[in-house]
DNA sequence: CGTCCTTTTGAAGAGAGTCAAACCCCGTGG
DNA sequence: CCACGGGGTTTGACTCTCTTCAAAAGGACG
């Protein structure tokens, strides 16, 4: 099944002939290669698109070349339109990715109607929690809390196996997300390593003490 | 006309049906006090609600006390609902304030369907502005794009006049919203009055040199 | 095996935080 | 009318997290 639907399935049931409309869609998905703008700051999107495989990244860049990640997109993650307003930020291709239209929800109270409601308030929920986190976190807290929030995003679709997940973020994209330089972030792992909170090899980070972690952000009120 | 109104004609071309229906919602509006809860974080919203006349702001606590106001809301702004989904953060009244049901906005493509859609994507925006500007500003750039944002936004309901704006905010707030400390807020707000950026009288902030705002905000690519 | 990107390390510096106290404004009540 | 109180603003001195700059080391890949 493919990691889209699953991550949708988990917001509401869907039936089968919506199944079948999000099977049909992913037959017309479209590719990407790592780096391809997807979207540009300022254009139209005529049509909400839905993330099927891979990472993205969007992002706003600063005319002396400050760059701020305001979000990382993965599979199930939707990229919704409004007819005539220019996106306010643009979307890049981190790895290799598909994506395809997403299908018309169909009635009111539908299954996929429900499924894309709950992805945009799911959506709007990590805005402010990425808020909170640039404002009021530490950088260690920063990390931490981040950590959580993407395993418990890929851990919709099931692009995580238990504890342990592949970025293909380097420690740079991370400081560019969290507003922080990516020496402090190198500093910052490091710490995190040496407390036990995570286990790195290579681009896999494997979340040691879940429990910490949820103590360390855990201050969060929920 | 209500601030409310003249804000969402400002987004699109509101027919007299439509006029008529917000009018007839804002007879039907409910009043706050000061400090009063509109939302508690992990409530439900039965419906959607208009913000029309008074300040709000949405905001998160940490259970050690830290805080982050995620944003505020000012006549015309809109308060999304999905069913079933409990709201990511509390909304507290900061003025005396009116709001009323968002009246309900008939076909796909009326007027008040695409001004709500407008101001949903408006709203996306200002948050992806606000996480830009958190992670990658300096306190004094922040709240110059802080001051040009909130003034753009009160324009549009025409709430003040020409670079004069009141804001109903205490330093300790903005502190809050743009996560520094109520210190480091007082000595950025002198700087900017000492570059001749602003004019403080009590609450009241104008905007001396909109252009140079612009140059300080305007590294901002389009 | 060289090149480019990424990670790591060191030393020094700056922006913002902390703590504590004084000051100011303004409404309240004696 | 003025002392009182309380939130908000302002100031000073000191601290600390994070940044800056620069260079070295590691790793992937043609």
């Amino acid at each position: 099944m493919a990691p889209a639907i699953l991550a949708l399935q988990t917001l509401a049931d869907l039936d089968l002939s919506e199944c079948a409309a999000l099977q049909s869609a992913i037959s017309r998905r479209r590719n990407f290669a790592p780096r391809q703008e997807i979207l540009a700051e300022g254009a139209a999107l005529s049509q909400p698109l839905l993330m099927l495989e891979g990472w993205a990244y969007r992002t706003h860049l600063l005319a002396d070349g400050r760059r701020q990640i305001i979000q990382f997109l993965v599979p199930g993650d939707l990229i919704a339109n409004v007819d005539g307003v220019s996106a306010p930020a643009s979307i890049i291709a981190l790895t290799e990715l598909n994506l395809c239209a997403a299908p018309a929800a169909g009635s009111e109270g539908s299954g996929l109607a429900r499924a894309y409601a709950a992805m945009r308030a799911l959506d709007e929920r990590y805005l402010f929690r990425q808020i909170t986190r640039l404002g009021r976190l530490s950088a260690y807290e920063r990390l931490v809390d981040w950590f959580c929030e993407v395993h418990e995003r890929l851990a919709r679709s099931q692009s995580c196996g238990g504890n342990a997940m592949t970025l293909p973020v380097t420690q740079e994209m991370m400081a560019d997300t969290l507003g922080l330089t990516n020496v402090h972030i190198n500093r910052t792992l490091q710490a995190l390593r040496r407390d036990g909170i995570i286990e790195t090899v290579g681009k896999t980070v494997r979340l040691l003490d879940h429990g910490a972690c949820q103590a360390i952000v855990g201050h969060r009120v929920r």
